[in-house]
DNA sequence: TCACTGTCAAGAGCACTGCTCTCGGTTTTG
DNA sequence: CAAAACCGAGAGCAGTGCTCTTGACAGTGA
């Protein structure tokens, strides 16, 4: 992949590399919305408007740093998906998901945060976005091979809509019970609205420091969508 | 409340308020991120730096927006809590806690997306943010004293600091169980994990639309949480 | 080798922002 | 009635995203 072919290309893509970097390094430092162009330049060495020939806008290097975030983060989740024993492995993501969070706020932010006003993600950002879901739901289908994991007793089967919309899932884990699979996208928004409570003060006079409640929520989570 | 002896006092407080609702106004079309203050005092025909006698700094106006919109979404909460059928109750509140966030998404993002960078939440947000877990909370409290609420088979007993921290809720709900207390804590992550998801659209190829998702949720947390 | 073409950084400039300060005029207060 | 407090208007500062033009350079076919 490093055939750049020529000198020009070669440049473009290691100056693209560095504005990205360079705004990385500005967004954990000012956060986003402070994430200023002419700032980044003048951290280059160049002139503003030299920026617009590698990033038509702001909102495109925005989009750029959305993207790389995701699959930073699913990066790290997936590495943390050992293949061991089921239950460990799902405490496992989990920390990985929350340790990649709590050293990256703002790209967290970014990502997870309320969305950039006027901006919208384009499709690019969707197959990045999956990671972290897939690595769960990947998780379940392994363990239900494994027969490690059973419907809890108390989850309802889904009907209607919701039937539909889980038989989309299906198509990722094939073996997961409907049930198991609605549940999953429970956990899933408990995981995210846990960490986005931590990272932005909304824990802070319950459960803050939140590291035994994360802990505490992840086995009862495992245990919610059905590991045994 | 309507002594405002002066008539100056009268004029500026009802000033303040006008200015409140032309930036909510413009919340709700270009987001809080664009929100100008120039624009706002063009709207009420008078220049900007005057707006500077009622709002020290844009973010002072932002945190008395952040203050109301927290106001609004407890308030709702609280008159859903109309004191029926326990579960009836839990889901009239998630209801209304949605239908809040759906009408008024700017001001959802406001207060759970990401802060505002370079600003923190003042002491005076708290009481008002905490409205609707209280809500909750009081709604565990009366179904316990009903029998409506039993500590699930699965729900571990909390030891250590999640233990202590379990204490400081019980001030809030004192004959709720710890075990429940925190799960209280994990099913409001979920609840606002879920709603953020949806706003945020992170649930699009998923569970979007999301009525029936959220019903299922809601159902299934309320059984979490120990309702019977 | 030479001219052509596409790419690049630089600079000036536009319209906008939050915020500060000063200046008169009005209202409230002692 | 005079002093003090408050108010809106206006000018101005430093910063922003973005556009357009200009001149220099690299790569490529004749």
């Amino acid at each position: 992949m490093n055939a750049g072919r020529t000198a020009r290309e070669r440049a473009r893509a290691e100056l693209t590399d560095e504005i990205k970097a360079v705004a990385r390094q500005q967004l954990a430092t000012v956060g986003a919305e402070a994430l200023s162009l002419r700032a980044i330049s003048r951290e280059l060495g160049m002139v503003s408007s030299a920026l617009y020939r590698y990033f038509a806008s702001r909102d495109e290097l925005l989009t750029a740093l959305i993207i790389d975030a995701y699959n930073a983060l699913g990066a790290a989740a997936e590495d943390a998906a050992t293949g061991g024993d089921p239950i460990e492995e799902w405490l496992a993501i989990y920390a990985a998901v929350r340790g990649w969070a709590r050293t990256y706020p703002q790209e967290y932010a970014l990502i997870y945060g309320s969305p950039i006003s006027g901006y919208q993600a384009p499709q690019t950002t969707v197959e990045p976005a999956s990671r972290v879901p897939l690595a769960l739901l990947g998780l379940l289908q392994r363990a239900q091979a494994d027969g490690r994991l059973t419907v809890p007793g108390d989850a309802p089967e889904p009907s209607g809509v919701l039937a539909q919309q889980a038989e989309v899932l299906r198509a990722l884990a094939p073996d997961v019970p409907s049930a198991v699979l609605v549940r999953a996208v429970i956990v899933w928004t408990q995981l995210f609205g846990m960490i986005s409570f931590e990272l932005f003060g909304q824990l802070v006079g319950s459960m803050d420091p939140a590291d035994e409640f994360f802990a505490s929520s992840a086995r009862q989570m495992a245990a919610f969508a059905g590991l045994r």
